[in-house]
RNA sequence: GCUCCCUUCGUCUAGUGGUUAGGACGCUGGCCUCUCACGCCGGUAACAGGGGUUCGAAUCCCCUAGGGAGUACCA
């Protein structure tokens, strides 16, 4: 039997954390087991859906590589099969029409909490004869006693009594299906094999297998991942920052970085820490996934992003960069090649976003000097080795690292100082703070027309504060 | 309230009866160094509590506490 798995989020906004790595849990379990992965849109909620929503995930899931090999399957698509289903329930006695009011069903629940008694639907309608023609629900009717027993794929053996459970509804006043139907109906059409998802599901469970069972077919395997929680153990949500997985593109991201960082999220191969793609589908193992909910933490993901950003190819890097200047309205075609900025940045930036800020420099100038490092570089003592290496510059004919290397280390030298006191006046001239890549390689980047500007409104920097100063 | 689930450093986790309880992030001391960063070396810090079972429990059982989910004509 091929594994089948699948992801069935409800379009009622777009793909968050959570819902990602259940994603990429099955995805993984899929492509582990040379299954297939379906991706299917659980629309029955008609007042909420959107088409954005739908679009919006189907974007997430995009841009982490989560490809599905089936769908997406539209559940408003299929108000045929379902009601095909539902009245073979009915006609089975398996289903009846209920006509119970709102204000009964209240009461009920309202009595059965004063009760201390779980609030469940008594059976009223069961054995009466609700017309077709009068508005109505349609509820299952669920197995008195007995039990069921899941053999959750992660929680192990859970069981419930079906005195626990109520007669749900499946069919709306409205005609429309309800969830518990219409996931149990597809997953048996889909071949579903293996159901994997957020465990907020684990107390729908036992309902569809009882459905399941109704129509006469064994349940899929279950495994219900926990929940993902934010920094400070509170329920993720907007106010823990990125929950959207966009949102964490448009904060300079790099997809790889969130997979592993969800991956390890709940999950763990003994002490590995970094995994590829491919070695998630090796490794991968449903039965290693952790029982408990765990804790967003967004260090631990920067942490993964700088690494991969370290990692990757400076073109790639640059690829991905370039968006990034942009949105910071620099044009990257105009100016040094953008593979060299990016690599003189990979080993410093946390983030995409972060090494457009602190690349700016090298194609337009800066706005003013950062005062604490003019305060401390830009002093009457830097004068002197930036006017020679202002003439230094000047003269070079070639403008490589290499060179640029030698001219600095030169001035030093004959200055008979220690480099930093050529170079960090230097930086601060060219970059307008105290931090850089290496000398060279900004000398470099900046290029000779704008060094030697830079650093001729460094001086002139230094000599409005001496006569300021007085 | 009721049902179900969960509980190892601040966080992510390893661990499946015998370990100085390991790793990672963070924080932190140092080294490297033209700055920042990277890298390297070191430090900090945990078995929720209480009972059992056992020669021996983080590991097995029970209870308590704490957290979470469900309890919808949402999914």
């Amino acid at each position: 039997m091929t594994v089948r798995t699948r992801f069935a989020p409800s379009p009622t906004g777009y793909l968050h954390v959570g819902g990602a790595r259940t994603a990429l849990f099955s995805w993984l379990y899929a492509r582990k087991h040379g299954g297939k992965f379906v991706l299917r849109i659980e629309d029955t909620d008609l007042e909420r859906s959107t088409m954005e929503s739908v679009n919006a995930i189907l974007e997430g899931m995009t841009w982490l590589g989560l490809e599905y090999d089936e769908g997406p399957l539209y559940q408003t698509k299929r108000f045929d099969r379902y009601d095909e289903v539902i009245r073979d329930l009915l006609a089975r006695g398996l289903a009846y029409r209920c006509n119970c009011s709102r204000e009964r069903l209240d009461r009920l629940r309202d009595e059965a909490m004063k009760n201390k008694q779980k609030p469940r639907y008594d059976g009223h309608c069961r054995e009466r004869e609700v017309s077709a023609d009068e508005p109505h629900v349609i509820r299952f009717r669920n197995p008195d006693t007995g039990i069921v027993v899941v053999d959750d794929l992660i929680r192990g053996r859970v069981t419930f009594n079906n005195e626990e459970l109520d007669d749900l509804i499946i069919r709306r006043t409205d005609g429309s299906p309800t969830y518990n139907l219409t996931v149990v109906v597809d997953d048996l059409d889909m071949r579903i094999t293996h159901v994997i998802r957020g465990d907020d599901h684990l107390n729908n469970t036992p309902r569809q297998v009882n459905i399941l069972q109704a129509l006469g077919v064994n349940p899929p395997q279950y495994g219900h991942v926990p929940m993902i929680l934010g920094d400070d153990g509170s329920r993720l949500s907007k106010r823990h920052g990125a929950v959207s997985v966009m949102q964490y593109r448009e904060a300079g991201f790099l997809p790889e970085a969130l997979l592993n960082y969800l991956v390890r999220l709940g999950w763990s191969h003994g002490d590995q820490e970094i995994f590829s793609v491919d070695e998630m589908i090796e490794l991968f193992d449903i039965d290693a996934v952790n029982k408990a909910a765990s804790s967003f933490n967004s260090d631990k993901l920067l942490w993964l992003n700088q690494h991969y950003i370290k990692q990757e190819s400076p073109k790639r890097i640059a690829h991905l960069l370039s968006p990034h200047m942009g949105d910071l309205g620099i044009d990257p075609s105009r100016g040094p090649d953008l593979v060299d900025v990016a690599e003189a940045h990979q080993e410093r930036a946390n983030t995409l976003v972060e090494m457009a800020e602190m690349s700016a420099f090298c194609y337009r100038d800066f706005e003013a000097f950062e005062e604490k490092a003019a305060k401390k570089h830009l002093r009457p003592a830097a004068r002197e080795p930036l006017l020679r290496m202002r003439d230094e510059l000047a003269s070079l004919g070639d403008w490589t690292a290499e060179i640029l290397h030698a001219a600095v280390d030169k001035i030093a030298v004959e200055l008979d100082v220690k480099m930093g006191k050529v170079a960090q006046p230097l930086r601060v001239a060219l970059v307008g703070r105290a931090a850089s890549p290496g000398i060279d390689v900004t000398l470099f980047l900046v290029g000779k027309q704008a060094s030697l500007r830079r650093i001729d409104r460094a001086l002139e920097f230094i000599d409005q504060r001496e006569a300021s100063a007085g």
